[in-house]
DNA sequence: TACAACAATGCAACTTTGTTGCAAAATATT
DNA sequence: AATATTTTGCAACAAAGTTGCATTGTTGTA
């Protein structure tokens, strides 16, 4: 476990730190995304809030977490699958929000569909993100 | 115009103050999606924050207008069609997002496609916002 | 039209969220 | 083990959003 947290900052070549280590131990133990309130939640006896902000940030750049919008204002975060880069996001799968317990998930059996645009428009980035009641809270 | 304006907020049971009828032609003349921020710079002078932020919290509250998810942590607002309802909003066509000029738009040509979820898991509501250069910032 | 009942607004104060610069501490490199 | 580089915490700040309450504006009714 910490074998695998430690190489995948390696391999982004990262410096192992307490606070990367321990916010993407969160990230693999939760399985589900996060948004800034919550590892601050689960860290803030640890970690200053400005270093939750700036290794987010760093995680994000270097491919290693993805952002998932949401209509709330609460920027969500999940992790990337292995070919993401630096840079280049390549998550095609499909979000989900649940409504009741505001879990949010990576449904990565299913991707996101291609769309047709009106002329002059090109996507760079596509982001589906549903709503709904989530398979616990269901019944 | 402010005959439309009026209508609109008479239908949903709104009193008639001059910061609803502004706000609300603001997404007249525009066409595309507001965000706060926008509304503030527009008519700071005639209105308090505040104001803007009620406003618009009302809109979404009574169907006039429906929120847009973004990455970047700045919730959009665009005008709902006449099928969205106080409180159930049935928006299922495509946003989009210029990188370039952050213009927000409603494709209303191209609705989101059904998206088949594992089980347990139920939709309510799906947004699928794509991001990328739009007709204006093309070439 | 004037009046009362009600709703919306502005103001002030406050909370939350996010950012920046810099010195101290931790990590990496040799 | 010593130095160079990065990361962190702190403090101070800026921006975004919320709440309570007195004042103003709007609506419905006489």
């Amino acid at each position: 476990m910490q074998e695998k947290i430690t190489d995948i900052l390696r391999k982004h070549q990262l410096s192992i730190t307490e606070a990367r280590k321990k916010i993407l131990s969160l990230f693999w133990e939760t399985g589900n995304a996060l948004a800034h309130g919550d590892i601050e939640q689960k860290s803030s006896e640890d970690f200053d809030r400005v270093t939750i902000y700036r290794t987010l940030q760093t995680f994000v750049e270097k491919g290693i977490i993805h952002t998932i919008p949401t209509s709330d204002n609460s920027v969500r975060y999940a992790l990337c699958k292995d070919e993401c880069a630096a840079g280049h996001h390549h998550d095609d799968h499909v979000h989900f929000i649940c409504d009741d317990c505001g879990t949010t998930y990576c449904i990565d059996e299913v991707s996101v569909p291609k769309v047709k645009l009106p002329k002059g428009f090109s996507a760079i980035q596509t982001d589906l993100v549903i709503s709904g009641t989530c398979n616990k809270c269901e019944q």
